[in-house]
DNA sequence: CTATAATACGTTCAATTGAACGTATTCGTA
DNA sequence: TACGAATACGTTCAATTGAACGTATTATAG
């Protein structure tokens, strides 16, 4: 399986919007960007370009203009994203870094909470 | 604060060794690498230069020999790799991070009664 | 109809990053 | 003492990334 190219930080943010809506033109990108973030209508379309050619989105030329849509599952991207991390900074181990979100950024107690019951939930699915 | 340069990704794994070594010279950090790693002693080199020309590791100059050390806490700067990465992907939202984690990569049930007892002592410290 | 606005697409450009080269020094050993 | 192995340090180089330009084309408001 030719790996595709890794996703540029900028990339990513992006494609994340694309996600979110579904699908979306150019315009409606740049239109969800947070306005303090500047980017030109040609940078976004460059970007979606390169999403695009490196097999992260997919486009359709509707009417007079390009509709980009997600090519695979963000499910499966966002994972992967988040595995190059973790190996990359906590040699694979997730418990560290769980760790450090606990503790160093204080989580809520709600979402304390809601933690604990997703590991219930997944102890229980376990066996 | 003149925030210093980002770590880039080689870099953050050098640095990482030092941190663990407590200090260490271009050599030892070559060693520590991964012998499938393959980079060159120059590279390791040029690598240490620019981390402590970014301000992350300070260097003494032992004998005829450098031997470079972590300048800032290295939990803090790991606080800072980890606190950029859930801005950008999650957008500074712990939890869907963490839960990524839980379902998507198998924990171990060891590591989920680990994760219980960490929430519980935070819910302890939190009163 | 025609000028203006919106697009697409090919191109460019600078900064950063991954990786190493070359040269000058120095140290230990034959 | 002369040589080869290690180092330091300045330099280089290609790929990637962040960002935009310029030109051609089309749609639309007057």
């Amino acid at each position: 399986m030719p790996k595709r190219p890794p996703l540029a930080k900028s990339e990513l943010e992006l494609a994340r919007i694309v996600w979110r809506l579904g699908e979306a033109t150019v315009r409606q990108v740049l239109d969800e960007l947070p306005r303090q973030r500047g980017l030109d209508f040609a940078t976004v379309q460059t970007y979606l370009r390169r999403l695009t050619s490196k097999g992260y989105l997919s486009v359709e030329q509707r009417g007079r203009t390009n509709v980009y849509s997600s090519r695979l599952e963000p499910r499966r991207v966002m994972g992967e994203v988040v595995r190059d991390f973790l190996d990359r900074v906590f040699d694979g181990q997730a418990l560290p870094l769980v760790e450090q979100l606990i503790n160093d950024r204080g989580l809520s107690d709600e979402e304390i909470e809601q933690l604990q019951r997703t590991l219930d939930e997944l102890k229980e699915r376990k066996r």
